[in-house]
This record gives C-alpha cells, structure tokens and sequence, in this order.
DNA sequence: TTGGATAATTGGACCGTATCAATTTATAAA
DNA sequence: TTTATAAATTGATACGGTCCAATTATCCAA
C-alpha cells in the first residue's frame, strides 16, 4: 500500500512542510521535484494534486506551489486529516477510555426510508442497534444504526457491543472508508437528556452517515446524537474540483 | 473554462446518469469511453477521479465503474455539490428573498487569534462585520466576519451591506473557492435568541470558516450562528484520499 | 528612470504507452 | 456437477511527451 511512488512523494513532501524545510513557504517546482525524486512530472503533479485538495497546499499557475500557512502554524485544527470513519476511532479518545453500551438489538423490516437509503427491496430486514458511547464512563452519544442482515448477516451481540466495522473488516476483508454525512442540530429530548445527561437547555448534534462498503454497496445508515460538546466536524472545502 | 475536455465528459456523464441511461448501475470501462468521446485514457480518468471523490460512482478494479444509486434516486442530498461558498449562494433560498441587516462595521487591531489565522502581524488592522441575514424577514444567522484591511481596502457600508465575495470579485477578479471550516452546536445566547427568534431552548449551529482566495492568502475569518434549522451541512467523506 | 515589449518560469491540459493487479469469465479437469 | 486453472476484462500506477496560459523577470528604448 505505502510503496506506490506518490504515496511515498506525498508523505515526503508532508513531513519536509512539518519540519519547515521549505521557509519561504514556497515549494520547489514540478520540474525540479520531478528530477529530485526521479520520477515523471505526472507522478509529482498527483502528489501535489492531492495535498492541494486537502488543503495543504495552493498552487498558483505561472508563481508556483505555497504552503498553507494554517497546515504548518496551526495543525490542530487540521489533524482531522488521517481520521478513521468509525466513531470508535475517529472522536479522538486523548487517554480516555471508550465504551459502548448495547441499548437495543433486534431483526426488523426495512421501512421505506430504509430501503432508499441502503437500496434494499421491500421485505428484506435490517439490524437495528443501539448503542450509547462514553468516553470514562461520560456518555457523549446515542447512535441508532441500521445494517443489512443480508451485507453482515454473523452480528452478534457481542460482535454490536464492540467496533462494528472492525468486525466486518475482519471477517470479511472488506474496509469502510466512504460516507454521505448530513450534519445538524437540534434540541434536547428528554431522552437524549437523561442518557447523555444534558439540561434541558443544552441540544445535541446531530450527525447522520450512509456508510458505504468499498464496491458502493450501502452498509449501515446510522443516526448519531452527540452531546454538542462533542460535536466538532472539521473540513476543507474546495469548489475547484479538480482531481 | 467549461470548455475543458474532462468537464465536457464530466458534465456528460452526470446528465447521463440522470437521465437514466446507464439502467444497470454501471457505466462502460474506461477503454469504451475512451473511443466514445474519442479522448485518452488519462482524460476519462480524470472524470471519473472527480466523480469518485465527489461519491457519484465507485470504481472497482478488475469489475468496472457503478453509479451510487443514491446520487441517482436521492439526489436532494447531493445537491450539496456545485453550490457556492459565499452564504448568499450556498444557502438555498427556495424563492425566498435573502436580505442583510449591518449590525456592526468597524477597524479593529486583530488579536493574536486572528493574527494566527489570517496570517497577519501585530499591529496589523481588519474589518468587523456583524451582519444579520434573513430570508423574507426570518432571519436564521448572525454573522461575524473579520477581514484584513490590506486584502480588500476598499470596503464600504454599501459594499459590506450585500456579497462580500462577489465585491471581491467584481474589483479585484480574485474569488474564493477555498475554505477551512468547522461545524459544532450550542445552547442559544439571549442575543442569539432575540436575533434568531429562538426560544431558549433552542440551539444554534455554529459554522466557523476561514476563507482563502486562490493564491492561498487568507481572506476572512468568519462566525456563523445559525438558527438550527438552518445548520444542513452535506458531505461526501473519502477516507482513500486519491487523486 | 520608467514603461512596455520580450523572454523565462511555472503550473494546466491532454495525449499516448507500457505494465501491473484485482476480478470475472471461460475452460478444462476431476 | 463441481472444482481448479487459464484467459479475458477492467481499473491502477507510472512513464514520457507536446502545447498552452498565467505569472514573473529581463531588457531595451524613450
């Protein structure tokens, strides 16, 4: 995986902008980047292509390629980068130790939102799990996710009380690494209140993914409500999509 | 600029797909389209790369190219894409008349926060805009913009009382397509609540963006208080961060 | 010294080729 | 029929080249 030529260009050029090799904030040329790594320009334009859609760097025809001063100067804010999908992962645990507690774990039929959602016909059935998650015994979230028995049909209830997606990339070999994400807000319901141990005043975030196995095969749609504080979604926009 | 031979392709084959013309969910491999379009191989990649970032397609190797079915049956929710980063544009207005009301304008010496993120010095000046958008006299978000004097000196009531971006535009020719956001929740403030029109239960969404223009210069930095039925954010998630 | 034409620099677009790797399909053997 | 093997299909990686467009640097003339 990590011995393609522009992956390794890539990680590279990431760790000499990390390490200020470059102050000028300017990147040496195609052309010369091309000769220093011995590669084609092509192969050098992919890398810079792909920094350059994670926003770590602008390039600018006829002046050249410059480092995003934020990418250098104030990372934080853009380790969102390297994040796993799954929630187990990718709410960063800073030492605290994370647990999930199985809420609910039945077979029901897919309802019509459902079958849009995860491409099923009518009659085909779903898991339904919920789960509340804490961080040293501080719930943060309630998810309420709805998986194919069909594309996962071995879930256990022991298999639900941990990452389900690991599960799946272990038994299966297949990874999730794409999501369509829709992110909002809303108010406290009582519930949300008193599992996530909110006031009243205080909302929840509201993240809701369709998760996608690698094939495009829907997965899982899951409804997540997370305590606001903990609601923080990083990303970098770029209405030039170019690949 | 839409003259390019991958856009052409790309525009093609998303009306393609809207159209219904692919009723397998897979489009021809690559070498079809090569000869169909009458193009190189490398130009239809290119097409289909951004198709695949954008979650239209998937692509597997060794199988071919499948639409997402949810682009096809569901595209409200991918109607994310090709909107606008400026909130005049991106918030769709659905007919409704988008009005702006100044609250504030005034010169101010950017603080260490802001020196940090626009990539000022000290003793460097910006604009602060407070500014209340509404859509046929609802109004759903409090702005506060901070904007470096030396990027765009030219701002007056008038010009900061409409599109910020498209007065950008129209004097300079630079526009921003680029920004760095994130997106998080909160109880309502009593301002928030008497601008908003929220009861005091309900939450604002809260979008905090830094915008770049094309060179990379950092343009604003920009809070966004929404009323929560207003915070919709859609995105697609790749974890394969290819080109 | 300055202004405008000219050249050099630098990224963008596109073409075409070769080889590889994953998957599916066809074929042959048990 | 089932199973193992080979072939065809299909996207991925990487190379190389040509021409163009935007920007910057250079240089000469007024």
């Amino acid at each position: 995986m990590a011995d393609l030529v522009y992956r390794k260009i890539l990680a590279d050029l990431k760790q000499r902008i990390q390490n200020d090799e470059f102050p000028t904030q300017k990147l040496p040329d195609e052309r010369s980047l091309m000769v220093e790594y011995d590669v084609s320009r092509s192969t050098v334009k992919r890398a810079l292509n792909i920094m350059a859609n994670q926003g770590i760097i602008f390039k600018k025809r006829g002046s050249g390629t410059f480092i995003n001063p934020l990418y250098q100067k104030n990372q934080t804010i853009f380790q969102y980068e390297g994040s796993n999908l799954g929630v187990t992962d990718s709410f960063k645990s800073d030492g605290k130790i994370p647990s999930i507690k199985l809420l609910e774990f039945r077979v029901i039929p897919a309802n019509e939102e459902l079958q849009t959602e995860l491409f099923l016909n009518p009659g085909d059935f779903v898991y339904e799990i919920k789960r509340l998650r804490s961080f040293d015994d501080q719930p943060f979230m309630i998810e309420l996710g709805y998986i194919p028995i069909k594309v996962a049909p071995g879930l256990s209830v022991e298999t639900v009380e941990g990452s389900i997606f690991n599960f799946l990339e272990g038994s299966t070999g297949k990874t999730v690494t794409k999501s369509f994400m829709t992110i909002a807000a809303a108010p406290s319901t009582p519930e949300d209140q008193e599992l996530l141990n909110l006031k009243p005043v205080e909302p929840v975030g509201i993240m809701e993914g369709i998760f996608f196995l690698d094939d495009g095969t829907p997965f899982e749609v899951s409804n997540m409500r997370l305590h606001y504080k903990y609601l923080n979604y990083n990303t970098f926009v770029n209405l030039d999509e170019n690949g």
